[in-house]
RNA sequence: GCGGGUAUGGCGGAAUUGGCAGACGCGCUAGACUUAGGAUCUAGUGCCGCAAGGCUUGCAGGUUCAACUCCUGUUACCCGCACCA
């Protein structure tokens, strides 16, 4: 009985010691850098979901280091962030402890799956070697003018006396305690995302993302373009509204304001009924922690009394509106209102008996999409009760409004993003310390590039403050130090860097992992280019990687990456799913540990089954049973052995060419599935043929090698090869692939009635000939008419007949 | 509500991008070998039908000599964003 797990640890081993996987900065072989995103290291260890997309990579950079290229495929750990913090404050330890064991325990799941990375470049985000450009970084973007201070409300529960991501605080209800979450201001630190906006969107250009890839990216930005336009208030003051339907502003009937917003801070002097006003701005406060979605029923607000606004376009007055639909910090926090041709408007004015003014006549006037807004579709729709505009179609119109409002200088085309900046403060202790200080004298102050990196201090307590501060508030020793500028007493920042930050460079760190001058070398980013192709998780495509390119672009623009984008291909995985097809969970207790498939049926088995899944880039659910065939294909591979002659000539050239395409291809194009499957298929056809030659096996195993590097590498040693992953990639003959005769179908009236065996050199005429005299066709077209006959060469025959 | 994805035998899934639907695997049926089989090998296996034949890619239409594939409409499930003016 032959033990595969003795096998791999062997190859393991073997590859350890010959570096058989080192890339090499300034080789002259041809450079291909291939990134699995590195996962988070979990107390519960690898996920099979982990050894999918790390074996369908491993299987890419083997195949082609085999065919020359100088293969960077790189792993490392993204470990800050609040596992960990929570098991440090419950044990007690340092939150790096817990760290350490866990890589350990990936690390060691990771080898046993045979993966080919690179260890020699492996780092954590969490090693002060690392972590020390991180904050480098950080301080380029201060610097810059790209961070700063701003106040913004966080979700604070009450209970825990503690602040929650918005992950933690869903539903509005604190994800430990229960308690209701409120919103607490705080000043944080914050980058200046939206300024790249308008880059991020163009830079999509120079990627060769997935359009779905591309459109997540899009629709996270969210780009609108539109007019702002100025209001004038009655007996005095103005303020600015955004809108997209600038063609509709004669059917204004009231203003809308956030209550969150600035505006209505300004207003309150002259509001008459004040109580009311802040009574509702109160509400709502309260209100923006909770789900939204159960509060989205009605549209809630408050008339401001006292203040009527003008129409800028026709001179009418009308009122003004607060409501919490208005965003205070999207546009300009304030709305025109028109309840004709805006949902939102129409329900409002609805709610509190206002007036409803159609300015807009649809080519079907009893057609409700007038009112509902979809008139844009509607190429007849005209413009009706607009002044001199009355008449015009609504993409004329939207330019002459807009036109006629800049020449008056009171509107301007602008764009809105949905994308704010970026919040980068956490109130943690287990991430990136923000190398800032405060200084009463001077402000903050950046920390001296020298004297980075700025460690986390090793204590033993973490439990958050009363106050909401991280926990290294409360560590006095750190906290105090010095003004960078005028030497006198100052306080570091507390707060440390959200989880996204380390990841937003990782790749580049690859790299140059071990350089100690800067956090990787223009040479080296120069002759490795870009990430050629980088793999993750759908639930990455949007943040992560906006994220990772928005900072990309920041080092571009102050010249320290080679490139404005920095990744060519992205590409996401399916999930796999427990056996009753639901997402694995603890609590569902249908989670399969890889360490227990490893143990009972080799790594090559789980590799090979979990590529033989099913479409890479879609969810499968795990199936046992199909791991088991997989096993059988490999010990099927293995007892061929025995059989093999020493001929070193294919015994079916077209097979083997064939099969080196198919399994090159789809290695290339991420069909794991259908390169297995090619495999399984050359495998039956050997068993058919009169022997196995040497040279057929041995194609078998390096073909297979990507997939199950274990196995074949002993199998292709016992038959006395040098190590495939010391050899080439086989090359296939196109010439050899054409066979001389196929068999194609015959079809009547589009229905398949008869197959018929042809050469690739017959004529069509041949063709038809040899069709029309297939017996079973003959029966179906015998006494009619035939109308025509098409001959697809290679493919098929449809007679048409009458 | 908006955006994206998916739908094919008993099951996981293929289909050269408009050209013989169901490759490959699982499962199942029968047989061989066997003290035994959750091992191995051989044959069969979309559905209905004794058969000739008919039907079949969520559903309803359309384009085409030909549609899983393209177009229109529709349903169900999954994921992301959720009042973005």
């Amino acid at each position: 009985m032959i033990n595969y797990n003795e096998i791999e640890k062997k190859w393991q081993d073997y590859w350890d010691k010959n570096e058989s996987f080192k890339a090499v900065n300034n080789s002259s072989k041809k450079p291909y850098y291939i990134l699995v995103e590195f996962p988070y290291p979990s107390g519960a260890g690898l996920h099979v979901g982990h050894v999918r997309s790390y074996t369908a990579h491993d299987a890419m950079a083997r195949m082609r280091r085999m065919q020359g290229e100088n293969v960077l495929f790189p792993m490392g750990w993204d470990a800050f962030g609040a596992p960990a913090e929570q098991y440090a404050i419950k044990n007690h330890v340092h939150p790096k402890q817990a760290v350490a064991e866990n890589i350990k325990t990936f690390k060691g799941q990771m080898k046993k799956m045979g993966f080919s990375f690179d260890w020699s470049r492996e780092f954590s985000t969490t090693d002060p070697d690392y972590y020390k450009w991180t904050q480098w970084q950080f301080l380029q973007f201060y610097k810059n003018g790209m961070a700063y201070k701003d106040t913004i409300p966080v979700n604070w529960c009450p209970t825990c006396k503690s602040v929650l991501s918005n992950e933690d605080a869903a539903g509005g209800v604190c994800e430990r305690c229960g308690s209701k979450v409120q919103q607490k201001e705080k000043s944080q630190w914050m980058l200046r995302m939206s300024d790249y906006a308008e880059d991020l969107l163009k830079g999509l250009d120079d990627t060769n993302f997935a359009d779905r890839v591309k459109l997540g990216q899009i629709n996270w930005i969210g780009k609108s373009e539109g007019v702002e336009v100025d209001v004038d208030i009655v007996g005095g003051g103005k303020f600015s509204i955004f809108t997209t339907c600038i063609e509709t502003i004669y059917g204004i009937t009231f203003f809308v304001i956030a209550p969150d917003g600035k505006l209505i801070k300004e207003l309150m002097p002259r509001v008459e009924n004040k109580d009311e006003v802040l009574a509702y701005i109160e509400e709502t406060a309260n209100k923006s922690a909770m789900d939204r979605t159960e509060l989205n029923k009605g549209k809630t607000g408050v008339e401001v009394k006292g203040i009527k606004a003008i129409n800028p376009v026709n001179g009418k007055e009308v009122p003004i509106y607060l409501g919490d639909f208005v965003l205070g910090d999207y546009g300009t926090g304030a709305v025109m209102a028109v309840p004709a041709h805006d949902q939102r408007d129409y329900e409002y004015a609805k709610e509190h008996n206002l007036e409803i003014i159609k300015v807009i006549e649809s080519g079907d006037i009893s057609s409700h999409a007038v009112e509902k807004g979809e008139y844009l579709e509607d190429k007849k729709a005209v413009l009706v009760n607009s002044g001199e505009f009355d008449g015009l179609s609504v993409k004329d119109a939207k330019e002459a409004i807009t036109k006629m409002l800049e020449e008056k200088n009171i509107g301007r085309r602008v764009n809105n993003y949905k994308m704010r900046d970026w919040i980068f403060s956490r109130q943690r202790f287990w991430g990136e310390p923000i190398p800032m200080i405060y200084c009463d004298k001077c402000g903050w102050q950046p920390m001296k590039e020298e004297d980075l990196p700025l460690l986390l201090p090793d204590v033993a307590e973490y439990e958050p403050t009363d106050n909401g501060e991280s926990p290294l508030a409360k560590i006095d020793e750190w906290v105090n130090t010095k003004c960078p500028k005028c030497g006198g007493a100052a306080k570091r920042e507390t707060d440390t860097m959200p989880n996204w930050a380390g990841s937003s460079w990782y790749f580049l760190r690859f790299m140059d992992p071990h350089n100690t001058n800067e956090f990787a070398s223009m040479d080296a980013m120069k002759y490795w280019n870009r990430v050629d192709w980088y793999n993750g998780g759908m639930e990455h495509t949007a943040r992560h990687l906006l994220y990772a390119r928005f900072w990309v672009q920041f080092l571009y623009n102050i010249g320290l990456v080679p490139h404005k984008e920095m990744i060519w291909t992205r590409v996401s995985h399916g999930m796999i799913l427990g056996p009753d097809g639901l997402k694995m969970s603890k609590s569902k207790g249908n989670v399969i540990n890889p360490d227990d498939i490893v143990r009972e049926y080799g790594a090559d088995t789980l590799r090979v089954y979990e590529m033989f899944i099913g479409d890479y880039q879609q969810d499968a659910a795990w199936s046992e049973d199909s791991l088991r065939g997989c096993r059988k294909f490999i010990d099927r591979i293995v007892r061929m052995k025995d059989i093999i002659t020493d001929s070193n000539k294919y015994t079916n050239e077209v097979l083997a060419n064939k099969t080196i395409k198919k399994v090159e291809n789809d290695i290339l194009s991420l069909k794991y599935n259908t390169a297995i499957s090619s495999l399984m298929i050359m495998l039956n056809e050997y068993d058919k043929q009169e022997e196995v030659t040497k040279a057929d096996y041995s194609l078998l195993l390096t073909l297979l090698n990507p997939f199950a590097p274990h196995i074949t590498e002993e199998l292709n040693e016992q038959i006395g090869n040098k190590p495939i992953c010391e050899s080439s990639w086989p090359k296939y003959d196109e010439s050899k692939i054409v066979e001389d005769t196929i068999s194609i179908g015959v079809q009547v009236n589009g229905k398949v009635r008869g197959t018929v065996d042809i050469n690739v050199d017959d004529s069509e005429e041949v063709i038809k000939e040899k069709a029309m005299n297939e017996e079973n066709v003959k029966k179906h077209i015998e006494g009619k008419e035939i109308v025509k006959v098409i001959v697809i060469k290679g493919r098929i025959v449809n007679i048409v007949v009458k």
